[in-house]
DNA sequence: GAGTTGATTTAGGCGGGCCTAATAATCAGA
DNA sequence: TCTGATTATTAGGCCCGCCTAAATCAACTC
């Protein structure tokens, strides 16, 4: 077993380096909440772990190994994330913060009865992909909704969990998940953008539609 | 919020205060699997923080606040076994273990979800009561399987967690919490007792039955 | 190609919680 | 009451993960 510490870095690294392939300390240090500093200690020690390799000045990335402890971590996180949603009824603001603190102290047989007790769920309540046991996880092709056109339509896959508040205005606005929407119009100069959600019609700033992720995108 | 192993040390001096008033640090230390000078230097600390009394070579004592915070944790954990094991079918002789971990990163949110999805619970599933909310705790006069004489019936109250084999041990002799039983015999010089269960008759080593709490005994 | 700037690493420290070894207090028995 | 055995406490250290401040490297500008 590792450390929550060693746990955290390996995940926040894995998350990094689906964004920006080359994984700097400070990107590290600003997801953790903690001084580059200490991002450069603790690399030293993954490295010495063989979880990470580490060029000093120029970044970190995992090794299979680590990348194996991210995705079990990942997978841990996305499950009990489900399961609070699911079974416990705590909103999807609310379940990420919750399963930052347990997935450091799941069993994997809690995790197998959780999985079970779900029906073996693939996706998360922000349409984020669960790794398998045999921690897979599914590529997503999914493109922002800041990339649709007016006139087009598609549906909601993904929405990033980050930030507590914009998962509570975007579920405010419907934008749940499996919810298909059409784009009626894009404002000008990064402006807003206007969507058909069911009857209703929601106007969505720039900034968090950046987070929205979305599939099925077809003309109409 | 307190550090985990404040919350460890605390549940054990509340523990160990139940049988034996005068709580002595090696106690302390062999629950908790630590060496005796630890525990006399995280008792100076607690007491710093007024959770504690300590008179040096004396022992300590819980304070209001360190009881307070014990009863918490105490809460957090027996809510936490009994949601394990109706919700997930965790057998009773694993729900300990896990619930050690949990309980310290359980926030207040989830722990009111898991008992309002439970009913409120009054017991968990090893029998001992579950403190309320606010922090009443419910006095058990139960008594030892070895305390009956052979002709006694009565109602298994509670088993002690303490021992995984052990519960394993009982549960497999069908003596769960609630379960009517009438003392057959009880072998001389401290030998076994035998009892019986519904219709089949099972044999208890003294150990065992020590453990093993009994109310609403009456003669047959 | 030298300087400036910004990112990164080193050096040294701190608190938490644990350890071992040495010392001190208590208790029980003669 | 003295003494030896037992139990507690002190003294000194270690590892983890974090910090600040100082030094170093990379990259870009001129």
């Amino acid at each position: 077993m590792h450390t929550q510490a060693v746990e955290d870095y390996l995940k926040a690294i894995f998350d990094l380096a689906r964004v920006d392939e080359v994984v700097t300390t400070s990107a590290i240090a600003e997801r953790l909440g903690v001084t580059s500093a200490s991002v450069t200690g603790m690399a030293k020690k993954l490295a010495g772990m063989n979880l990470v390799t580490h060029e000093p000045y120029r970044g970190v990335a995992l090794t299979q190994a680590g990348q194996r402890i991210a995705l079990e971590v990942i997978r841990h996180h996305r499950l009990i994330e489900t399961y609070l949603h699911e079974a416990l009824g705590v909103p999807w603001d609310r379940v990420h913060a919750e399963a930052e603190k347990i997935e450091h102290v799941l069993s994997e047989d809690l995790e197998a009865r959780m999985d079970a007790a779900l029906g073996h769920p693939t996706v998360d309540p922000h349409g984020s992909p669960i790794p398998t046991l045999d921690l897979e996880i599914a590529e997503t092709d999914a493109t922002p909704l800041t990339g649709l056109r007016a006139g087009q339509r598609g549906t909601v896959a993904e929405v990033s969990d980050h930030d507590a508040d914009l998962l509570r205005y975007v579920g405010d606005l419907g934008l749940y998940p499996r919810t298909p929407i059409v784009v009626v119009a894009v404002a000008p100069f990064d402006g807003p953008i206007t969507v058909r959600v069911g009857a209703a019609e929601r106007t969505v700033g720039r900034k968090a539609a950046q987070y929205i992720f979305m599939t099925d995108i077809e003309e109409s």
